[in-house]
DNA sequence: AACTATTTATAAGA
DNA sequence: TTCTTATAAATAGTT
């Protein structure tokens, strides 16, 4: 057979326009940027989050030590995430644990609870015990599953 | 001149110890993350969001068409931006969907202040003594919203 | 930063 | 979709 592979070659850095090329082009380099997101983590030690929308709204992502701790970490701009006794990650095993719609209910309590507390000119020892019982709200969700 | 340059060698996946190299690399295997990154999202028309820490804890982050509206896609759970005829992003009608984004921040900023809080050390009975009111508080509280 | 021998990634094709 | 392969890119170790 007298196979003819010009083999790779360049293209120009705009929309693919064939439809069928896209879709293949878009599953390959989406897997290769999730395994250089990967790398890039293990051998410097950072943290990586990574988000893809595909042209149809699909949803894919890659994160370490998970995509959940590096958004978080972000929009709080910088802490690092917080880990229970155990090493595990306080937020990302709740949310495993909790539905995201559920924990924003109850955050919105949470924070209603706060502000009342400092209308009210409470003391700190309240507010501190809101969020005491947050934490342990959340925390708890740990262990019970 | 005698060069000798050995070429590109494999390396194991693993933490490289060396720590000079490992900045080298980091610095180096970033800046194509954010190009292969960038390369999606123009041929395929996708949205891509990357967000790095580095080892020393600073960020880098890469977005399209921003990393807010990735992350804001990601956290509602889906409902792709709506832009207008020029390709800008129209926030103005995502009001509902940013109050969920919004209640995203805060709940960070809450974990956050929780992680303080329990930094700051807190005794484990007193925290207890709250639990139980506050829980029967946020649960209570999932079905009146 | 620059260099280059190699390893990887990948555009087409089958 | 999965495999192949020629070629484009990325990059580890040096300088």
């Amino acid at each position: 057979m007298p196979r003819c592979p010009r083999g790779r070659r360049k293209i120009k850095m705009a929309k693919m326009e064939n439809e069928s090329n896209l879709q293949v082009t878009f599953s390959k380099r989406r897997t290769s940027l999730f395994n250089k997101a990967s790398e890039l983590s293990t051998l410097c030690d950072a943290e990586v989050g990574v988000i893809v929308f595909s042209p149809s709204d699909k949803v894919y992502s890659f994160g370490h030590p998970s995509l959940e701790a590096v958004t978080h970490r972000f929009l709080t701009g910088n802490p690092p995430a917080p880990t229970d006794f155990s090493g595990t990650e306080v937020f990302i095993q709740a949310q495993r644990n909790a539905s995201l719609f559920q924990l924003n209910k109850q955050l919105s309590r949470v924070l209603t609870e706060l502000d009342e507390a400092r209308k009210e000119g409470e003391e700190i020892d309240k507010m501190t015990k809101v969020r005491n019982g947050f934490f342990l709200l959340v925390h708890e969700n740990l262990f019970n599953n």
